[in-house]
RNA sequence: GACCCGUUCGUCUAGUGGUUAGGACACCGCCCUUUCACGGCGGUAACACGGGUUCGAGUCCCGUACGGGUCGCCA
């Protein structure tokens, strides 16, 4: 039988982190077994949908790459594919309900009878479940008075108002769309056997269904819209792969066996395995999401490094477009966790000026005879023919034995002449890319600010 | 409160009766080096607790504690 799994999200909000982590293991799933990925929009709230929040959480899926085979935008032999679209078919999964007497009216609303008998939900993470609905849903808690009342343990699977309720319309759509495997937040494990109910009355042969373990905050609480890290449309301004965020989702759960960490979007579908998934919340830690960044970040080709680089070199005012570009980007990529650091690294190669830092001019200006020192550097590159990694250090290195000093002596200064600080990309490098007229042009320029 | 799920270094995890309990992030130290990073090497650090079962338990069973989830005419 062929793989379809679905991820079915409310567009009453943005695309959080346990969300997308959900999709994520339905779509690797579905693709690594040559399956089908559905999209389904459960907006049968008409009061909390809304189109914004359904157009960010489809960019949020779009930018991590995790594509539907069916579903919004795209269609599909089952569709439509969103719930408030879908009534003609929910009336007639009532009917047959209401034939087989399985329903009835409580004031305006439908309400399910749940069987009275123990039922089983077979877990591929959790193993079994078992639970009698009607003996648990005869009591409900009041979380206002703290007290346990009376109540109808029979669901409510239509609002008076006409409109049918989540558990329902899971089921329905379930059964109707092929889904062979429900792979949800564990939040939906008390659920299951309700939808299990329905699958029964319908006559209809369950799914397989897979519950994974929660993700929560640094603090062990349920991640919010405020925690870091938990909103996905941030992570593309935040400087982060999709990939990479892919890659650090599957981990919160799911591990391969032989410590294997870094996995790009290929390797992932083909390793990762629902079986494999453990069955104990995790906390999120954005450390160790940027670290898998950094990773990611050093295995990119160039050509794909400049295309994820532009925006934020664009947005910070360099010019993405510069043959030394490339270049430059590879004496930065080693040094950036996250692509909105790599600006900072190049500001000062592709600035007009070079703008010095207090405490690194401080430090190179209290060496003794740094000024003799400058001027013998920028000679001793002035004279340099072939201006490369090598012709670059046998400039300086001549300019040091000149002085009876190592090359060592030189070097700081030559940074911070060049590019204003103590600390930043390797030196000779950079120095290649700037030229030699640009280079010398500095030393110059700080020459005069040493006599000053 | 009832019911359900869970508990290995601070964090993510490996481990399916016999291991010096492994890896990764973070942290610390050393090395590399023209600085900072990167990289390399090394270190600190864990089986929640109590009972069983067993020759032997992180691994199996029971209980306790703690954490999470559910208990809507939300999804």
């Amino acid at each position: 039988m062929t793989v379809r799994t679905r991820f079915a999200p409310s567009p009453t909000g943005f695309l959080h982190i346990g969300g997308a982590r959900t999709a994520l293991y339905n779509y690797l799933f579905a693709k690594g077994r040559g399956g089908s990925f559905v999209l389904r929009v459960e907006d049968t709230d008409a009061e909390r949908s809304t189109s914004e929040s359904m157009d960010i959480i489809l960019d949020s899926l779009k930018w991590l790459g995790l594509d539907w085979d069916e579903g919004p935008g795209i269609g599909g032999e089952f569709g439509p594919y969103n719930q408030s679209e879908r009534g003609e078919i929910y009336d007639r999964y009532l009917s047959k309900l209401e034939e087989a007497g399985h329903v009835y009216e409580d004031e305006g609303a439908i309400r399910f009878r749940v069987p009275d008998k123990t039922i089983t939900v077979q877990d591929v993470i959790c193993g079994e479940v078992s639970v009698n609905l009607k003996e648990q849903g005869s009591r409900r808690y009041n979380t206002e008075t703290k007290q346990e009342e009376e109540a109808n343990p029979d669901i409510v699977i239509k609002r008076p108002n006409g409109g049918y309720i989540f558990h329902f319309v899971n089921v329905v759509d379930d059964i109707e769309m092929g889904i062979t495997h429900v792979i949800r937040g564990e939040d939906h494990l008390s659920n299951t056997p309700k939808h299990l109910a329905l699958f029964e009355a319908f006559g209809a042969t369950p799914p397989t269904f897979a519950h994974i373990p929660l993700n929560l905050n640094q603090s062990g609480t349920k991640m919010s819209k405020r925690d870091q890290g938990a909103l996905i449309h941030e992570y593309r301004e935040a400087g982060f792969l999709p990939d990479a965020v892919n890659n650090y989702m599957a981990l919160l759960g799911w591990s391969a066996k032989d410590d294997t960490e870094i996995f790009d979007a290929k390797e992932l579908r083909s390793r990762f395995d629902i079986s494999g998934v453990n069955n104990s919340n995790s906390k999120f830690d954005y450390d160790k999401c940027k670290w898998v960044n950094a990773e990611h970040l050093k295995k990119l080709s160039a050509a794909d490094l400049l295309e994820a680089a532009t925006p934020f070199l664009t947005a910070a005012g360099l010019p993405a477009d510069d043959a030394r570009m490339p270049a430059a980007l590879e004496l930065a990529r080693d040094r950036a966790q996250l692509l909105s650091e790599i600006p900072e690294v190049l500001a000062t190669i592709f600035a007009e000026e070079v703008s010095y830092d207090k405490a690194s001019l401080e430090k190179v200006k209290s060496r003794e005879g740094i000024a003799g020192a400058v001027t013998a550097l920028r000679n001793g590159l002035a004279s340099v023919e072939d201006w490369s990694i090598d012709g670059i250090k046998a400039g300086i290195q001549s300019a040091a034995d000149g002085m009876g000093a190592k090359m060592g002596m030189l070097m700081l200064p030559c940074r911070v002449g060049v590019m204003g600080s103590t600390s930043g990309a390797d030196l000779i490098p950079v120095l290649e890319l700037l030229g030699k007229e640009a280079v010398l042009k500095r030393l110059e320029g700080f020459e005069g600010l040493l006599d000053a």
